[in-house]
RNA sequence: GGGCUUGUAGCGCAGUUGGUAGCGCAGGAGACUCUUAAUCUUUUGGUCGCGGGUUCGAGCCCCGCCGAGCCCA
């Protein structure tokens, strides 16, 4: 380098010669950027298949791969070669490449990605490496990369620059290949099963099917506000009303408008699933199974460890009714305090604050996450949850002011939430009104009425067991993540100004 | 929203009562050709998150803002 150049980063500065170094390739006629390589292993295919081979052996196999240069020692003659499957070192020596390419050698970097031809051989030290006879630059790398030893640890670099967090850190490179594997077998398992993979929209009217508060868009040609969906649940209903398969699914992203904490993230994945002619019971089972069966799939155990703790996700599943577990936690039998004023001195006397508009259900709720949640670290199905905080679950079948309803918890977290769908269109439209007049009082996560959704209901829909699940929930317990950030490529962060 | 913690070179980290900003890796130059956190010599590199204030003097003290993490609501 010539040149001298102004005060500039030292970022800039490392970048300014690599991109010499990139120049001088050019000069020498190679393409920094080129279109293909014939590459036909990897590297964990080769570390299996010759693990066996004897400390300084050498074979006459040769193989080209290809991948990106994580540490180079001596000078280039050792280089450690990372793709996707794994590593593996690369022996570049002057005997067995041609004197242009050892000297080439120098203009390529760590973090340059590089296919290599060679054959295997398994040095005096024991390492499984490829004897190079010559190699192709795949792409000149212009940043540095972070520090080979400690790698790159801080979190907020790790989320925003996810692409750096992927090349240096396998934990994150597991964690997400695990969240793939997941979301396959729980297709896998479904389909199996009889179940059809459907979608439904995204962009939605109105918001429904959960409560909680959306994001607002807006159509432009057609000049209309529109909402991100918070479930597909009134969609995946109407499908069920219109008989496309008696078992549906949809695995995809919802959107809730909240805070972001460990467990929350704006956007989230959600299994939703519907099975004709069947009730909650059956969701308790296939709730179970599925996990349980995932988790030996992927795992080889259903006995987890998540941080300090073990969760035994073998099935059954213990079930506890709301009520039940409320009363086992506090003593209090809400079965003999039937109105929200009673429930809310109830609330009160345990030091628990409750809304003046909240009603009897809502004010149990908060009962529940305060005094049971904390206790629930196996796999527990709560069940029978009060009606007027399920707008979309039947009534019980043996005490009118529940619900056939459950929610799973799994280490005190809400990983699934099903009914016995409401299927009775009047009620249906009552318990819209209700939530109507909640909304109208200034509850904003509660919902409007969706006629359409009536009217479909109205045409007749079978009675139905429906599930949902949370994804990226299931995803954080099967890989021992402590944030939900962890199982999401992609987590929101804030802009930086 | 509240409390606590935190932001120093591309990355990982030091930085003393407030007195000229350091180390390791990475990068450059060289040695070395069976290393693997290679080693050895040498060397470049800083908007100390941003903006104010106090002070002769601020990475450090004070105020505000921005980002992040944890806990709480």
């Amino acid at each position: 380098m010539t040149t001298t150049h102004e005060s500039i980063s030292p970022k800039e500065n490392i970048r300014q010669g690599r991109i010499q170094k990139l120049n001088d390739l050019t000069d020498k006629g190679i393409n920094p950027y080129p279109y293909s390589y014939n590459k036909n292993a990897n590297a964990q295919d080769l570390q299996d298949k010759y693990k066996d081979l004897p400390i300084g052996e050498e074979t006459e196999d040769c193989y080209s791969l290809a991948g990106r240069i994580m540490a180079m020692r001596n000078t280039g003659m050792f280089i450690d070669l990372m793709d996707a499957s794994g590593k593996i070192q690369i022996f570049c020596h002057k005997e067995n490449m041609d004197e242009e390419a050892i000297k080439n050698l120098k203009l390529i970097d760590i973090g340059d990605i590089v296919g290599f031809y060679g054959s295997i051989r398994r040095t005096p030290r024991g390492e499984l490496s490829i004897k190079a006879k010559n190699y192709k630059l795949l792409s000149k790398s212009l940043l540095s990369l972070p520090e080979k030893f400690h790698g790159l640890t801080d979190v907020e670099t790790r989320y925003r620059q996810r692409y750096v967090d992927l090349i240096v850190n396998e934990e994150s490179r597991d964690t997400l290949k695990k969240r793939s594997l997941i979301v396959q077998k729980m297709r896998e398992y479904l389909i199996k099963q009889g179940f059809l993979e459907v979608e439904t929209p995204m962009l939605h009217p109105q918001a429904g099917g959960a409560n909680a508060r959306p994001f607002v868009t807006h159509h432009n040609t057609l000049d209309m506000e529109m909402f991100l969906r918070i479930a597909p649940e009134l969609y995946l209903k109407r499908l069920m009303v219109g008989g496309l398969s008696e078992k549906i699914f949809e695995i995809n992203r919802s959107f809730r408008n909240e805070g972001c904490d460990t467990r929350h993230n704006p956007e989230f994945t959600m299994i939703e699933l519907y099975q004709a002619y069947v009730d909650y019971n059956e969701m308790m089972a296939l709730a179970e199974n599925m996990v349980s069966s995932i988790a030996q799939d992927i795992l080889g155990t259903m006995k987890i460890k998540f941080g300090d703790k073990e969760i035994d996700l073998t099935p059954p599943w213990d079930r506890k009714t709301m009520l039940g577990a409320i009363k086992e936690y506090t003593g209090i039998d809400f079965n003999t305090y039937f109105t929200a004023q009673e429930a809310a001195e109830q609330a009160d006397k345990m030091g628990i604050a409750v809304e003046k508009t909240d009603n009897w259900g809502q004010i149990l709720d908060k009962i529940f996450e305060e005094k049971v949640e904390p206790h629930l670290i196996q796999p527990i199905h709560i069940i029978d949850y009060p009606r007027d905080i399920s707008p979309l679950a039947k009534v019980h079948r043996d005490n009118d002011r529940l619900t056939e309803r459950f929610e799973t918890r799994i280490n005190g977290w809400e990983v699934a939430n099903a009914f016995s769908e409401l299927t009775d269109p009047i009620d249906q439209r009552g318990r819209f009104e209700a939530q109507a007049r909640a909304k109208a009082q200034g509850d904003e996560e509660a919902c409007d009425i969706d006629e359409d959704f009536i009217n479909a209901l109205e045409y007749g829909m079978p009675p139905t067991g429906g599930m949902g699940m949370g994804i990226d929930r299931i995803v954080m317990l099967l890989t021992n993540s402590q944030t939900i950030r962890e199982v999401i490529a992609f987590p929101t962060m804030r802009k930086i100004q």
